[in-house]
DNA sequence: TCTGGGGTCCTAGGACCC
DNA sequence: TCTGGGGTCCTAGGACCC
């Protein structure tokens, strides 16, 4: 077993948690955050999973529920959500520089150079100290690899006892565990893993360390091999202190209606298409093709079925928004078939591009060169006034958004306010 | 009669994650 | 009426090359 301590720590709830910082109401009732358009639930407290509130569950089906029981119900915020995790991760830093960002809600830490005596106590301390500086609560573990570090964190958050911190890397605990664990709870090990294991007669995460990596690589190819050597304590995924560049970007939404005609269905990729490139240009980033898909709902069973997608090709990379627009366009116009009777009722579209490159590395196009003396400063101006003014303060008037409603444009009825991120939306405190 | 062997690249689809 | 969005990695199979 190597001596590494590797450490996941995770927001609880951690939606629900933001939400909960500046509302000190919502201390110990049950509370939702929704999925975008107010679609499904993604978030839940402990008190809103014990009244049976699912991951995933629609808000069509729960809002009686929610209303009966006193559910607080929010709208996702995603402003709020992204500075607070940048706030947490601050405090981390102060503890170890060698922090991994793992998703917006966790990040991996090195806590190798502690003495192992000392290592519960210092997560402690990181946890109390993230309290008091976020007022966001947490749940800490720790283990030789980072399979076994969110093991750990997952045991921490469901038993108690623990306080919020368990200790894989100590050989006791280690022992106690993992024939303890249902090897559901393994990361990496999903529904179609679980189905081949449990065939295999493997239950728990000990049963998993236990079998022979190379048949296990025949039914769950490399990645449960790589799962059984991290179990064992053997580390096959690195800590990634420096985030590897991006490989593809990508924007869709589902529309909070349905959409049957054409100017709001080009209306709305040239939205996504001016967000991606807002998206792009923020990494230095470059794209030479724009895929663009739409597609009916298998929810309306009743009606016509439709799906499609297309790929437009540009000269050159470039991550100009008015380009972007262009080719999202010339997609739907590509594919756009008129409507038969009943009509297809779209239901989503997005724009997608993979293989991006920092444009500075992109070769230039012999014929139909992009003007990139123009664009830049152009992008940047617009960027400029929608970081000081707001989001779509400054779009191209070849978004076409000025003329036509948006029926299709996301929702967010019970969206709370950006409190930390917005002056007009600061949280007012009184003091009597 | 005997019908190679090894490599790269690309794509689509599956699986999984938060 | 109403069911999220955005990623990564892996494999198999086909096209193509020498």
């Amino acid at each position: 077993m190597s001596d590494r301590a590797i450490t996941l720590i995770d927001g609880n709830s951690f939606y629900c948690s933001c939400e909960r910082v500046f509302d000190p109401k919502l201390a110990g009732v049950p509370v939702i955050v929704l999925s975008n358009n107010d679609g499904c639930a993604i978030a839940r407290t402990s008190e809103a999973k014990a009244l049976g509130i699912k991951m995933g569950a629609p808000w069509f089906q729960i809002r009686d529920l929610c209303r009966s029981e006193g559910v607080r119900v929010f709208s996702s915020n995603y402003t709020l959500y992204g500075d607070m995790s940048a706030r947490t991760n601050a405090v981390y830093r102060d503890f170890t520089p060698r922090v991994e960002i793992y998703s917006i809600d966790e990040s991996f830490l090195d806590l190798s150079d502690i003495r192992e005596r000392d290592r519960v106590e210092i997560a402690r301390d990181l946890r109390a100290t993230v309290r008091a500086w976020t007022g966001i609560p947490t749940c800490v573990g720790i283990g030789p690899t980072k399979t076994l570090a969110k093991l750990a964190n997952h045991i921490a958050k469901k038993v108690p006892e623990l306080d919020g911190v368990c200790d894989l890397t100590n050989p006791r605990a280690y022992d106690h565990w993992l024939c303890r664990i249902a090897v559901e709870e393994v990361w990496g090990i999903g529904r179609a893993s679980l189905a081949k294991l449990e065939a295999m007669g493997v239950d728990t995460v000990a049963d998993l360390r236990d079998l022979d990596p190379r048949p296990v690589r025949k039914a769950l190819s490399v990645v449960g091999e790589r799962i059984i050597h991290e179990l064992r304590g053997l580390s096959c995924l690195p800590l990634e202190l420096v985030p590897a560049r991006r490989k593809g970007c990508a924007v869709t939404r589902s529309f909070s209606g349905r959409v049957t005609e054409r100017a709001m269905l080009e209306q709305a990729v040239a939205a996504h298409a001016t967000r991606l490139g807002e998206k792009l240009r923020r990494e230095g980033l470059g794209t030479n093709h724009v895929s663009v898909f739409y597609h009916t709902s298998t929810h309306d069973r009743d009606g016509p079925q439709r799906s499609v997608s297309t790929t437009v090709s540009l000269p050159e990379a470039t991550n100009d928004t008015l380009v972007l627009i262009a080719a999202a366009r010339a997609g739907v116009a590509r594919t756009w078939r008129a409507q038969p009777d009943p009509p297809w009722r779209y239901s989503k579209a997005g724009v997608v591009t993979v293989d991006l490159l920092p444009l500075a590395q992109t070769p230039r196009a012999l014929i139909g060169q992009l003007d990139r003396a123009r664009s830049g400063p152009l992008m940047a101006a617009m960027d400029a006034c929608n970081l000081r003014w707001g989001r779509a303060s400054v779009v191209p008037g070849t978004a076409g958004l000025a003329s036509s409603p948006k029926d299709w444009s996301t929702k967010f009825e019970m969206r709370s306010p950006r409190y930390t991120t917005q002056l007009t939306e600061l949280p007012t405190a009184w003091a009597f």
